[in-house]
DNA sequence: CGTCGTTATGCGCATACACTCATAAAAGCT
DNA sequence: AGCTTTTATGAGTGTATGCGCATAACGACG
């Protein structure tokens, strides 16, 4: 049983992708390598204040990572935490429908 | 690259464990094998209507069941899908204290 | 130094939702 | 049927935060 402490982070990370903007972010950065701000804008339709500060939150909690090309910003994904969650998630997700289909088929 | 409607679904599942509460109750469950409600409101000392609605959020989305036992229910954790994401998370988060260490002893 | 292009931030709005209280619904007992 | 115990739900409140607008900070270049 984890600690409440433990728990807490836990959730807090979670909560990082519980927002399809950040989520959004993320896979894109992760599908084209890396990517400039204008780039994030034009790929997710958002603001680009909006952008900036998901980037923030993200980099905060070490899944993406920038470097200064100039006055620009280049971002990109940092690891494959992101990759394998959502793999174990969607595996989830296909199994429920699989047993949805099934009962009703069954039934 | 996950189309817009997978991220949606992925994102509303993380948003589920974003919350100490819920993931508290679902450690408790998985922990204690199975538990009525008294116990939850024992255990994490939240209301009853509280636990309640969190349950079937839970319950929902398939990560928890309940049978009846006379008047009471009794729930029980679903699967093993959230350990697992834990223990992928609790991981990165060892790793990257782990890098702060290092960096902080090499500076 | 002033101007331009890019990113970060103060501010405000709207919405979502965690949480509780009060109450209804359900199930067992006499 | 009435009473008790347990769970579900309607209603309200407070807080967090997603999101954009405007603007400030920053870096490059004339």
């Amino acid at each position: 049983m984890p600690s409440p402490q433990l728990l807490e982070e836990f959730s807090q990370f979670f909560r990082l992708l519980s927002e399809p903007a950040r989520l959004q972010l993320l896979c894109q950065l992760k599908h084209s390598g890396s990517m400039d701000v204008a780039g994030l804008i034009e790929a997710t339709g958002f603001s680009q204040s909006h952008i900036s500060r998901q980037l923030g939150q993200l980099q905060r909690a070490g899944l993406v990572s920038c470097e200064r090309d100039g006055v620009r910003t280049i971002w990109s994904a940092d690891n494959d935490l992101v990759d394998d969650l959502c793999a174990l998630v969607q595996n989830r997700l296909r199994q429920r429908l699989e047993a949805q289909l099934q009962s009703l088929a069954a039934g």
